[in-house]
DNA sequence: CTTCGGAATG
DNA sequence: ACATTCCGAA
């Protein structure tokens, strides 16, 4: 009983707290979050529908403009327009946690998360840890009470993600990763910008990298973002452990080790493309121009409300992830990094292996503003894929062989290794 | 154009 | 710590 509730109460929960980074959405989720605590599921999704219709209308506009301006920097005005259309109504990602909350009502949608966080957390234990670090540091060993240490790391990059109202504290302080995670469950920018090229392996590729960096730069609030800036911080994530990149293909990267529930969005089961063709990517999406040329976009209004959380600590399974810790935390198992002047030994960021990013699924998602949501499959499917995602720890740095390496992993996982489980 | 890191800076 | 900027070099 516990468990089916708390497994519930998440999705819920996650629902508000995508809220928060939604790039351009936002508020309707805020409000499903509330009526939840009182309704079932079925209830929520159709608030949010709701919701939904009312930003639906930036949505809109936003995503054509981002189609139309992703292509060239012609459409550099429209796009200018478009944003700061967007800006007005909805401050993109940045601060929704505050300002949003506050209007929307902050008493209701707080309380709620905050209490989802609680009962989440708490078990866990994690104070002040980002939500994904949170599962793992538990596992790990997590030196349990040790909140002495706290001070360590108060400020630390998503610390209070869960406590606080939201995820990310007040300023938007996504990680980039953290970022492109969501865009990845987008529906606006997923198969458009950035799109899963083999999702059980954590590679994706930025389509487009050009609206990915400038999705990022109105993110940070840095208008002059570009991929090559974005991609320093990238290449950054190399030595990390948190990225690989897959070299072969251009705008392809890696996560290193990829959330253990990310819910993927589009596709069902998507379309591995290991690495035998080197670049076709595209297929089995069927409408997406991507890079198309040709300017016309049809870019319809799929809207993505991602949302994403934290997945609660299935009770009846406890992820006792496998995670090899060898070093401490982190998340990259080991990956030796070449120049590795510092030997190890900390992880302080949230990797994303450790996260659960738990998103919504498709379909309509809250966002489907002209149509009637209906969530039940899909909240089934959320749930199904919380408990079943695999482990797909560690991807190192090298392509093929890893990606192979991966599947077989995953399915021999599936078949009787439980990792996750 | 993309990719890679070093270096300085916030 | 985590980027952002700038930069010379593949």
């Amino acid at each position: 009983m516990s468990a089916m509730l708390q497994q519930t109460e998440l999705i819920f929960e996650f629902a508000s707290d995508r809220v928060n980074n939604g790039l351009q959405l936002d508020e309707h989720l805020a409000s499903p979050a509330v009526i939840v605590e009182q309704i079932p599921h079925s209830h929520l999704l159709s608030y949010s529908g709701l919701a939904c219709e009312q930003t639906h209308t930036d949505n809109h506009l936003l995503t054509t403009v981002e189609g139309s301006e992703s292509g060239d920097e012609e459409t550099m005005e429209t796009l200018v327009a478009a944003e700061t259309l967007l800006n007005m109504d909805s401050p993109d990602s940045l601060s929704l946690d505050q300002q949003h909350y506050t209007q929307l009502g902050d008493v209701i949608t707080l309380p709620v998360t905050h209490q989802l966080t609680v009962s989440v957390e708490g078990i866990v234990g994690a104070l002040g840890q980002p939500q994904w670090v949170t599962l793992q540091r538990e596992t790990v060993a997590e030196q349990p009470k040790k909140r002495v240490k706290k001070s360590k790391r108060p400020e630390s990059p998503t610390p209070d993600i869960i406590f606080k109202r939201g995820k990310y504290s007040k300023g938007n302080t996504m990680y980039l990763w953290q970022f492109l995670i969501e865009l990845l469950q987008d529906r606006q920018a997923c198969p458009r910008y950035i799109k899963w090229t083999n999702r059980h392996a954590g590679i994706f590729k930025l389509v487009n990298s050009k609206a990915v960096a400038r999705l990022w730069g109105k993110h940070k609030n840095k208008p002059d973002m570009n991929y090559e800036t974005m991609g320093r911080a990238l290449r950054y994530y190399y030595q990390r452990g948190i990225l690989n990149k897959v070299e072969g293909q251009r705008l392809v990267y890696q996560f290193a080790s990829l959330p253990k529930d990310i819910v993927f969005i589009s596709d069902d089961e998507d379309q591995e493309d290991q690495a035998n063709h080197e670049d076709n990517d595209e297929e089995g999406v069927p409408d997406d121009p991507e890079e198309s040329p040709p300017s016309s976009d049809q870019s319809l209004d799929d809207l993505g409300s991602y949302e994403h959380s934290f997945p609660p600590p299935p009770p009846s399974s406890r992820p006792g992830y496998q995670r090899s810790r060898q070093t401490s935390s982190s998340p990259a198992t080991a990956q030796r990094r070449q120049p590795s002047p510092k030997s190890n030994s900390r992880s302080p960021a949230p990797s994303p292996a450790q996260c659960k990013t738990v998103i919504r699924p498709p379909g309509g998602s809250l966002i489907q503003q002209q149509h009637l949501p209906i969530v039940s499959a899909e909240m089934l499917r959320t749930l199904q894929n919380v408990q079943s995602l695999q482990p797909g720890h560690h991807g190192s740095v090298f392509r093929t062989a890893q990606l192979l390496g991966s599947l077989c992993e995953r399915q021999a996982a599936s078949g009787g290794q439980t990792t996750s489980q």
